[in-house]
RNA sequence: GCCAGUGUAGCUCAGCUGGUAGAGCAGCUCAUUCGUAAUGAGCAGGUCACCGGUUCGAAUCCGGUCUCUGGCUCCA
């Protein structure tokens, strides 16, 4: 099972012109209908705008920049999802405190007013411009430029730059920036390459909407899960056990076993088997699958037995499951088989990579593996695609985008013949169509296996994950030879279909915690109820309930702690409890209690009875 | 892995140019018995990430290692 993600921005170094931009960061899609994208339009053109303001201050930036710095060397600087970047090679080394020279010198510039002016120049003109003021990197860039196609340059004040814009008319335009961080970036973006400096930016019309975006950027790292999940004790990371390896703790434990329950049930209903298999498997399995090459960079050492045995922790569930099919015969009349398991899976990412729950080096997959015949697929994947629809509708996480991940047409890393390649890619692309699912096609970011339908969301601070997936593969049941017999009483080989809905659960969770900022809903919740005695004389009362929410299978507990109730209610709501039970002299005497619900304050009082059984239809219909 | 930044009590953070560590919250104890987001008092809590160097003296300066953060690259 093939896990990914792509690149935050992708931008196409060789498309420097925004109709290309256009084509590559469309607006990303609210569901799965296609009639959502309606609105869009005028959503674009503002975007457009926006887009012309933050190339245009890229401009400004380098502008900037070479005033201070005559000597550094130019690559590219295009406008992003959130803002804009320059690359830069130099030696001197940027740091925080050079913004506000950066951002001084950007001033002056936006003052000077200066008009950004079109011209065109040949081919030999720009070659020998670049070779003349020494820009190495542009002067690569103009090869870029198909042959035929015009070459084009804008002028603000001194600086020229390659450049199909379109930018806005004056500096002056360009009224609020902010430099936000610096990073190395890849010469076209090949770790062979030499690392340029980059800095990050983002601009808007105003100075009031750059404000705004910071504050929200603010609030947004307040989500962050990695905050949120140490403030409510969901879970931990010990350098001491390892990097990237996720601690479950009690509160986290028991959101992630309730999603998994609501999982399994959906399988068992769905036609899928259980099954378990280990954490290792030897060296020749992964051979066999062909993953063992792919792999080799990221994974744990190989576990040496002996001379003969060699062992790797599983990175992936797929050849196991795949042994279990092959470990029967198996008629056309049994397909399809539906082998599932929530599998834990191990690969050695690289440390820079690591973050949170949402990039790590052990995962708990939802995984299943379905073997069936050519004629079912298309209603398997249907099924699977459903599944994963429904899961994400469940918890509310409607600001998904689906991406079709299809093989890179010039690379080798594949296997398999194309005619299956092709098929493959055909029945995935006319699901989505059919389904009606808004999607984009991005090659190259198939499974080395087979093309996949991936379910992206977006974090926090708007970095992109897969969280779902669904894999078409007709090549691990070539490598392992699998067969069924079919009508014709002749052996035929089957499809194999891999799919996770949540993905992972460490990064399902990591993106639900942020999703909800960690007020779960009520089936979710750590701790559901808590009772607050108003004072002692209410404990035994209290605790006559709570004996009773146990025996009703609620996860609560009572506040017996000396603390005024304005107190109790706070130290409540600062730990998320779901609901309150507030039970003071007059609910002790009409035998019923005051409900609070977190975030949302007093709902008035009803009798035990009653609050039980509105509590338990929240639950099991699984209220957001 | 690469580039940059960062690391002081459980958490959030002070600690000026080197003189041997401080607050709030959380925790514990006692008092308080209170009606929808903080009752008061007291106590306890740190090998200043780690290792080494400079210095009479290092949280502070220098070097190295590690973690974490933001990017880049990679990702079955």
């Amino acid at each position: 099972m093939q896990y990914v993600r792509p690149k935050r921005f992708t931008i196409n170094p060789i498309c420097f012109s925004m109709r290309c931009l256009w084509d590559i960061s469309t607006p990303h899609m609210e569901g799965a209908k296609h009639e959502i994208n309606r609105k869009s339009i005028e959503e674009r053109q503002q975007m457009d705008e926006l887009s012309r303001i933050r190339h245009s201050c890229a401009h400004v930036l380098a502008t900037a920049v070479l005033r201070i710095w005559p000597e550094a060397k130019l690559d590219i600087g295009p406008p992003t999802d959130e803002g804009f970047y320059y690359d830069f090679d130099l030696e001197h080394r940027f740091t925080p405190d050079d913004f506000e020279k950066i951002e001084a010198e950007m001033k002056k510039v936006v003052k000077e007013n200066q008009t950004f002016d079109y011209s065109e120049k040949s081919r030999e003109e720009a070659k020998e411009y670049y070779q003349t003021i020494n820009q190495p990197f542009k002067l690569e860039r103009i090869d870029d430029i198909p042959e035929g196609e015009q070459i084009t340059f804008y002028q603000n004040g001194e600086f020229l730059d390659l450049c199909a814009g379109p930018h806005v008319p004056r500096t002056g335009n360009v009224k609020a920036f902010k430099l936000l961080r610096l990073a190395a970036a890849y010469y076209r973006g090949n770790e062979n390459n030499p690392q340029l400096q980059r800095i990050y930016g983002t601009a808007f019309k105003n100075k009031t909407q750059l404000s705004d975006w910071l504050e929200k950027h603010e609030e947004a790292k307040k989500r962050d899960h990695r905050k949120i999940g140490r403030e409510q004790g969901l879970f931990t990371i010990s350098p001491t056990v390892g990097q990237g390896l996720i601690l479950w703790m009690p509160k986290g434990a028991i959101v992630r076993t309730e999603l998994q329950n609501f999982m399994q049930s959906e399988l068992l209903q769905r036609g899928y088997n259980p099954v378990f298999t280990p954490h290792i498997g030897s060296i020749d399995l992964y051979k066999k699958s062909g993953h063992f090459p792919y792999y080799k960079d990221s994974q744990y050492p190989t576990i040496k037995a002996d001379e003969h045995e060699e062992y790797l922790l599983k990175p992936m569930n797929c050849p196991h499951h795949i042994q279990i099919f092959a470990a029967e015969r198996h008629s056309y009349r049994e397909l399809p088989v539906r082998l599932a398991e929530f599998g834990t899976v191990y690969r050695y990412e690289q440390s820079g990579e690591l973050s949170g729950m949402t990039r790590v080096r052990g995962l708990t997959q939802d995984d299943a593996h379905l073997f069936c015949t050519q004629e079912q697929v298309e209603c398997e994947i249907r099924d699977t695609v459903d599944l994963t629809l429904k899961t994400l509708r469940t918890l509310g996480l409607n600001n998904y985008r689906v991406q079709v991940s299809l093989r890179d047409p010039d690379s080798d890393k594949y296997t398999g013949d194309l005619s299956n390649w092709n098929a493959a890619e055909e029945t995935l692309s006319r699901v989505a169509k059919d389904m009606e699912i808004i999607h984009e096609n991005v090659p190259g970011e198939a499974a080395f296996y087979g093309p996949k339908l991936d379910f992206m969301v977006k974090d926090c601070l708007g970095r992109d994950w897969q969280l779902g997936t669904v894999q078409l593969d007709y090549n691990l049941p070539e490598r392992f030879d699998l067969q069924y017999i079919g009508s014709d009483n002749a052996p035929h080989r089957p499809v194999m279909i891999h799919r996770a809905p949540f993905g992972s659960f460490e990064r399902f969770m990591g993106i639900l915690i942020e999703h909800f900022a960690g007020n779960f809903p009520l089936w979710l919740a750590p701790e559901q109820v808590r009772i607050l005695p108003i004072t002692a004389n209410q404990n035994d009362y209290g605790h006559k309930i709570f004996d009773e929410l146990k025996a009703a299978g609620f996860r609560t507990s009572i506040d017996l702690s000396g603390e005024k109730i304005g107190a109790k209610i706070r130290s409540a709501e600062t730990a998320k409890v779901h609901t309150m039970f507030i039970v003071g002299q007059k609910e002790l005497e009409s035998e019923s209690i005051s409900i609070r619900i977190h975030g949302k304050g007093d709902q008035g009082s009803k009798t035990v009875p009653e609050a039980i059984s509105s509590l338990k239809t929240h639950i099991s219909e699984r209220i957001l």
